[in-house]
DNA sequence: TGCAACTTGGCAAAATTTGGCAATATTTTT
DNA sequence: AAAAATATTGCCAAATTTTGCCAAGTTGCA
């Protein structure tokens, strides 16, 4: 068995459930745990697998609709809006992402802040805010229906001519090994450009998002960035942001 | 079983009714109870499920209610989107403005054409039409509350990146003295520039428009342009529509 | 023969199981 | 209805199993 055809197996089975076992795929491809285990190692190098302890599981393409995300972790989602809230006044521009952890910030802001100018791409966010902004502005492009939200060149072309004070964006995941990490290119891009163009970021992302890794490195983010997190994040989570001087606060 | 598969399927177990205990967990997954203990608490640390005495509940938030926008369906402005969209073949590009005679259109069109490019600044229409259309991109800018959908320089400058084979677009009334006419002067001038940035041009006024006259008049719309009408309209605007050589048609 | 891939064995680390005990819930008895 | 008896569960610690990782040995192939 050429290590070719294992490398195939094992990945035709990583596809067809969450996670396969060492010891399954010894029986299944007759060598020995050693050769699966670097086998596995190698995939997980080339980002086609996740490496886990005892096999391997299968790398989450697409993240979960956002009303399955709003279910998950409501209260940490809801501490982190107030907490970025607290540090925006009254009358302020704010360009806001789209997401289920920013649509908790847009539900605060409905009810306590009605005197903003709001930026967003997110199309639940935008009929959300609207009656209560003083002025909502969408960016235009290509509509994403399981996002409700438009991303694409024309979003980020219309995004460069919009600045603002505040930005308030999302993040598919946030992990040790590549930090803030986004499900695509297209949602990453955009997010960096929402951050380059306020003066204050703020990057959301509640306990759920941890050990989550999405296929997207985000880019280093802007100087005038921080990070809002719910809960103290896993140690190498930590490390790495401290690592990489990336601010954070915890709410 | 690798934990990783475990957490899986209690997630999906918590997922399908509202509470799970371990005792059923421990048979379906073969693994001793304070594994499967010790699983739920790391779910709960992930805000994953609630940790109960005896096992997990799920996470329930209350959804915010949809509101269903009343839509009132009069027969003259469907026979006008009928009578619009024989004329538009499969896979065709199309421009829609906003508006109540262009709602009517959309909603064909997601019942008979499903191979369209869209792009459209009515919101309504997006979330209408984005799932079962090829591709739909919105046209970025100010959000009207009022209207649902976007208008104002950046919407403009937006659809100068766009064009298509044909453009649907409303009126806000169509009188014999000043012809077509608009409410406002950011809807006359998207309004006549998506007639400008397409092949052909449809404007669609049923005959509950035909008394009506806005603040802001028209420009002469393109020559690719034809009106189309669901009656005959009253003399003196039949008069007009000739005098000014306006292409229409009655549905 | 030489080289690369694979297997085997061993040890440390991690995960899991097991058993015990206290706390809590449930049933039975008074 | 209160109290006692019984069962269930949480939590802790030790024992057991599994796994990762490294190094040495073996196999297969050109």
């Amino acid at each position: 068995m050429l290590p070719a055809e294992r490398h195939a197996i094992i990945l035709k089975e990583v596809a067809q459930q969450p996670a396969i076992s060492i010891r399954a795929l010894t029986e299944k491809l007759g060598a020995s745990r050693e050769t699966i285990r670097k086998d596995i190692e190698q995939l997980a190098g080339e980002n086609k697998l996740n490496k886990v302890r005892g096999g391997a599981t299968q790398i989450r393409t697409e993240e979960p609709a956002v009303e399955m995300r709003a279910a998950t972790n409501p209260k940490g989602k809801a501490r982190i809006a107030q907490h970025v809230l607290d540090k925006i006044p009254n009358g302020a521009s704010v360009i806001i992402d789209n997401g289920s952890t920013t649509l908790a910030f847009a539900r605060l802001l409905r009810e306590f802040r009605t005197d903003l100018s709001v930026c967003t791409n997110d199309l639940t966010i935008a009929e959300l805010l609207g009656p209560v902004t003083r002025e909502l502005t969408i960016l235009g492009g290509r509509l994403d229906v399981k996002e409700n939200a438009t991303f694409g060149s024309a979003a980020i072309e219309n995004l460069s001519r919009f600045r603002a004070e505040f930005a308030v964006i999302g993040a598919g995941g946030l992990s040790g090994k590549a930090l803030f990490t986004d499900f695509s290119r297209d949602a990453a891009d955009l997010r960096h450009l929402m951050l380059e163009h306020a003066e204050h970021g703020f990057v959301l992302a509640d306990s759920s998002k941890f050990s989550v890794v999405g296929q997207v490195v985000m880019r280093r983010f802007p100087a005038s960035t921080t990070a809002v997190l719910d809960t103290e994040p896993p140690a190498e989570v930590m490390a790495a942001l401290l690592e990489k001087a990336v601010a954070f606060e915890i709410a």
